[in-house]
DNA sequence: TGTACATCAGTGAACGCGCGTTCACTGATGTAC
DNA sequence: TGTACATCAGTGAACGCGCGTTCACTGATGTAC
């Protein structure tokens, strides 16, 4: 491994992790090659020697972006008390603060991905479930449906971020989130009872 | 009124109706204008006497689009029983059918709205509004957050299709829907209690 | 150690294509007399 | 009623721009001897 190698590798490392950014902000249609580029420090033309095209580095950064999201906002609660820890997690998941700084790729691709973006559905569906099994383990120990109910939340919070990511700005949009959060906190809780 | 403005107002619907639809199934990014008038029977040149610019259409069919939405898929339930009216309007909205013919222009649009076409995040607050609207009507009366409960619904049932849609085809597809559909009841079912 | 050559990450201009928009033109409908 | 002209919805080719992709080139790093 020579200094070549390192470098090319950090290269590599840089156009992901811009990708991953302007993914998260514009989406996949919105994202130019040359903005990735530029964002990694690079110029345009580098970069068909790090990647066969734009779609293979938008279906790594797809991918790169959801175990990102899985530790970050699903991850560390180690310090959470048990039947709280699903909760923490939606809660930050729905709150302004990721709203505006999203951490979730989804809410900018999903909708790409259904209409004119098909090739990354393997990537989504794999991210999804690691996100819904992660939740899983994250619900109160009495769930009895634990795949289901992290469906559900996950459906409500991406839903919920979504809408409130487009709506940014208004009061709209504020309650969006807090009315997600209470009521998945509802189905959290309600769900130890059944 | 006479011949020639006739053709033209039938021309206009056409033209408004076609857009709709490709909006619903490919998003704003994915609508081409020549599509747009092929669909209506007519070619390109003829667009821009009936609309400024594409924009102008969009945020024309989305109104439309949206008010059609609350009308069909939140309409006609009066033969239903009161406290199972939301849900059955939320079962419709869930619906495999559904998905798979989305009357819905929501899923495929949030997202650009969010990140490429802010200009249409008014038309779209009004849409949400409407819909919730609608919604906190068809609640069961005992409801009294019905304003808040209709919005974390909104966000379940749009999360939900999207997810769906983005997935079509998979098993995990289905079992979103489902399990949407089974949550969003316990909450509708439980606010009543509440 | 020094010299000559090979490799290869990155540059930046150019290419091709898709798509929104423009515009000169056509032909059917409407109006004047 | 018929004829000449005006209007105007729609046509289709062309334009301009943005963006993904290609490619000849550069210059720094590595290798052979």
């Amino acid at each position: 491994m020579n200094l070549k190698d390192d470098q090319k590798q950090g290269s590599h490392a840089a156009i992901l992790e811009s990708a991953r950014d302007l993914i998260r902000r514009r989406g996949i249609g919105g994202t130019r090659v040359a903005d990735v580029m530029k964002g990694a420090g690079l110029t345009v033309g580098g970069f068909y020697a790090h990647f066969a095209n734009k779609e293979e580095l938008v279906d790594q950064a797809l991918r790169a972006a959801g175990r990102d999201l899985v530790s970050r906002v699903f991850g560390s609660l180690d310090d959470v008390p048990v039947r709280e820890r699903a909760r923490h997690a939606v809660d930050r998941y729905l709150s302004p603060a990721h709203r505006d700084a999203p951490a979730c790729p989804f809410p900018a691709v999903i909708s790409e991905i259904a209409s004119s973006a098909p090739e990354h559905a393997p990537a989504l569906a794999d991210r999804i479930e690691a996100l819904s099994a992660r939740l899983g383990e994250l619900l109160p120990p009495e769930v009895a449906n634990r795949r289901a109910l992290s469906l559900a939340l996950i459906a409500m919070m991406y839903g919920g971020l979504s809408m409130a990511r487009a709506l940014r700005g208004s009061a709209l949009s504020d309650e969006i989130l807090s009315a997600c959060r209470s009521f998945a906190g509802a189905l959290i809780d309600g769900g130890t009872a059944r």
